[in-house]
DNA sequence: TTTAAATTTTTTAAGCCTAAAGTATTTTTT
DNA sequence: AAAAAATACTTTAGGCTTAAAAAATTTAAA
């Protein structure tokens, strides 16, 4: 009886965290795209290169997001287009492209990347420090097939 | 110096809120897609309606799901097609329609909505009750300019 | 009552997203 | 070396998503 009750409470967690999640994720999108011109999406390729300077491959870039490879080709033409990014080929091995900031790309991201901690830590005004760090260590042993890094 | 770290350890809080919300996501996406030919925004939908008798104006659906008005419009569309949704007209005020779950959407809900929560239950397996507890507490409070239950 | 404003929904254009199929290239097997 | 399998990426078709504009109707104001 008390396992039902545990299967209920776990069910309210994830309907809750749906909830915050998506509630954030709509005020980040709407803040990018009014204040920087950008996406979500954007964002978070340009974050995933900035962390590691050298560039990743499409391939790496897919994993690390946790998105389809085929959506991966989409955001980074359309980055390359805007000049915040640029596909370097990879010599000795003519399938794969290794994917850049520009110079252009790294200045506009570090700009905006100072502005989202500030909007998340505003959001997340309600939480403590200790709470960060026990909710924190809850998640991280939470349905992570694929965990790097983060 | 304290406030720096207070912000940091809240940014690495959302980042692992957004990784795992994205995992459980896809994993939801893939069995409603593989064991139930449907998709997450669908079971979505039919969840409102099945927890509101008397169905929800498209108004209030969006509302409810926070997701844009024109969006519910191309979900419910595809709803009505598959026979478990029907749009009923108001009395009273021709630019309104109500829309209800047909008795065969109903059915077909019942049943994935108890998978699903063993789904969730599963996934959630780390999750101790008091830990659910406390941190659904926490998230209570947080971003939620447009708490409607849940 | 006529006009103006607000409400409810749909349409449109552009981008995001996935699964599956396709193309090119490299590696492994035979 | 030739065939088969694996890898890296793009393309395609269909659905989701948003903001903004449009259409229909109702409510409020003049």
């Amino acid at each position: 009886m008390t396992a039902e009750r545990l299967s209920k409470e776990r069910l309210r967690l994830w309907l809750r965290m749906l909830r915050v999640t998506r509630q954030v994720e709509s005020t980040l999108r709407e803040r990018l795209r009014t204040e920087h011109d950008t996406t979500l999406p954007r964002f978070d390729v340009m974050a995933a290169l900035y962390a590691d300077g050298d560039g990743l491959k499409m391939n790496e870039l897919s994993r690390r997001l946790r998105v389809s490879n085929g959506n991966v080709t989409g955001i980074i033409d359309r980055l390359v287009e805007d000049g915040c990014v640029e596909r370097i080929a990879i010599e000795g091995d003519r399938r794969a492209t290794r994917v850049c900031l520009t110079d252009a790309g790294r200045a506009s991201f570090s700009k905006m990347a100072a502005e989202h901690e500030r909007w998340i830590n505003a959001l997340f005004e309600g939480v403590a420090e200790e709470d960060a760090h026990h909710i924190g260590g809850l998640l991280h042993r939470l349905p992570t097939p694929l965990s790097d890094s983060t």
